[in-house]
DNA sequence: CTAGAGCTTCCAGCGACTGGAAGGTCAAGG
DNA sequence: CCTTGACCTTCCAGTCGCTGGAAGCTCTAG
């Protein structure tokens, strides 16, 4: 199949299929007509990557993730550990981005937002705390 | 002062200082050296940025943000209206990291993590639902 | 006078794409 | 058979917000 079917069968955009092709991420094969070509087994590679993308593991972290999967005799450990330190990535994520919002929330309900020239939120970021 | 001092005081690397300084953010002075000199003004600016930045507002933003706050005769209801975006754009991502944490989570815990090649992480992963 | 810290510019690279130009290939319709 | 237009190729450049490093000038302390 040629590169349009396998993006949209792994639901991303072409470019991104070409990339991961340029840097070895998923090799497809290639037609006489020097036309990429993908099998069902990249097609189930290339949405892997769609999927942990979409969970945030970095490529470089897909590139191991998917190097474990094609290792038969891998050790679930090795995929738990990675997917541990990612999910605490996210925790640290959620505690920073919570505190930004409270922050945030906390400046406009302060701001009356008429078309008077005082304004606390900028008060606010210019004061720097 | 110096560009140490000035990054020093808000809390900024001296690259980026010098950064700001080239896409035109807040422009230094120059002393008869060629040495870039801040003002205490110079150095609200940058506290101002780094605190916006901080916040989460992009460069972009954080230009619209100071030339508002330059500005006298603003509407504080301009910049009400972009903090009111940006918390929406937090609460979006708050919303997808929940998600994507729950999803992470469960993966997690249904992995024994041990020296077994079998891995319900990966299988997931595969299985791309 | 010398050493070392601090300043300058410029160039390159990060991650993960994305856009666009220039050109080859293929399938369908007239 | 020819044209049209969709699809494919490569390559180069740009995105964002810095960050690192090299080469070279200036300043300060001993």
């Amino acid at each position: 199949m040629n590169i349009t079917q396998a993006a949209d069968a792994a639901g991303l955009p072409v470019k991104t299929v070409r990339y991961y092709d340029d840097i070895g991420l998923v090799n497809a094969g290639r037609g006489e007509n020097g036309y990429r070509v993908y099998t069902d087994d990249h097609v189930h590679k290339l949405r892997f990557l769609q999927r942990s993308r979409g969970l945030g593991f970095s490529l470089t972290d897909c590139r191991q993730l998917l190097s474990l999967y094609e290792d038969q005799n891998r050790e679930s450990a090795d995929v738990r550990a990675l997917a541990l330190q990612r999910l605490e990535d996210i925790d640290h994520k959620l505690r920073e981005l919570g505190s930004l919002r409270s922050t945030l929330a906390e400046l406009v309900s302060s701001c009356h937002g008429d078309d008077r020239p005082d304004c606390p939120i900028l008060d606010d970021l210019a004061a720097g705390k």
